[in-house]
DNA sequence: GTAGGTGCAAACCTTTTGCAGCATG
DNA sequence: CATGCTGCAAAAGGTTTGCACCTAC
């Protein structure tokens, strides 16, 4: 179990996320490696939605043979210490996305196109306190996800039907 | 695609929902079989949270040669009718629920036992149409899951610790 | 009679794991 | 130099698909 990162929110440049995650994961006795540098230096170079074969397949354009079971456990490790932050996107695999130095927020898919919105809304999170302390639920964490048609989708359906 | 339900969200009587099920899917010209009887009562006569696995074990208890294949295919078509609603529970595999004659609501996962907990606030749904509102996203479901711990799990803590 | 549905088994896809060898601290 | 990490390949879930046979309409 590695402790979560409580670093500023703020904007972070990537060169000091890089040394950021480095020093969290060494002073937690975890070996820094040429795999581990590359992977981190890939999944948090992007602002995308990316799943672990997408990183993989960043990764090998650079070093053709860093295993797929690496990635995986490099990811778990991030996701963890909550660097990243996985979600499930409905339909078998995860999607990840980059949480150090992003405000938290939620999201909106586009079950046309396929993009992933982010928005984010204090009062949605304040509401869920409320229920969860109804109940006597302690939350670690929580998934909201809105599925529907985006704005350009739906110029696309008037127009094309 | 098979158009959605749209019945009253009030009680309904398995008898009921086993003919307002069986008629939906006849308007629509899908054929009423065996299978499809049993896997639809099976389905809507229970109100956990059921993975198709545990589905087709129930199944098979009555009619031993069911398929899996079979229950795969029917919990899509009631899912896609909106008889069902599928959650990923974060983790592989999917859940299942019945939809039919129950309130929308939304649920909490307990990370120790894994039991789900339901509960619902008008509010929170006002906020998200709010926010698609903003970006021009026309909503069509969500599904928010909270991850935590029950009060049941706290307790145990506290006292195991 | 003819779609459409079913059962079976194999294929698929994503993720995890066992293990021998390697590299970091 | 000890341990943790890596790569490989195989295994493990969960879900989908191809196909020949069956059955509801």
């Amino acid at each position: 179990m590695v402790a979560a990162v409580r670093y500023p929110a703020g904007p972070v440049r990537p060169e000091q996320e890089q040394h950021i995650v480095e020093s969290h994961l060494r002073q937690r006795g975890f070996r820094w490696t040429t795999q581990r540098a590359l992977i981190v230096r890939m999944a948090l170079g992007t602002h995308d939605h990316f799943t672990a074969e997408n990183l993989l397949e960043r990764c090998r354009k650079i070093a053709p043979k860093v295993s797929r079971a690496t990635v995986y456990r490099t990811l778990a490790v991030l996701e963890e210490a909550g660097f990243v932050a996985g979600l499930d996107t409905g339909g078998g695999g995860r999607r990840f996305e980059h949480v150090l130095g992003h405000e938290h927020h939620d999201h909106m898919v586009c079950t046309v196109c396929g993009r992933i919105f982010e928005f984010r809304d204090g009062e949605l999170e304040r509401r869920q306190e409320i229920a969860a302390r109804r109940i006597g639920f302690r939350i670690e964490r929580h998934s909201l996800r809105i599925h529907g048609t985006c704005r350009a989708c739906q110029r696309a359906q008037r127009g094309g039907t």
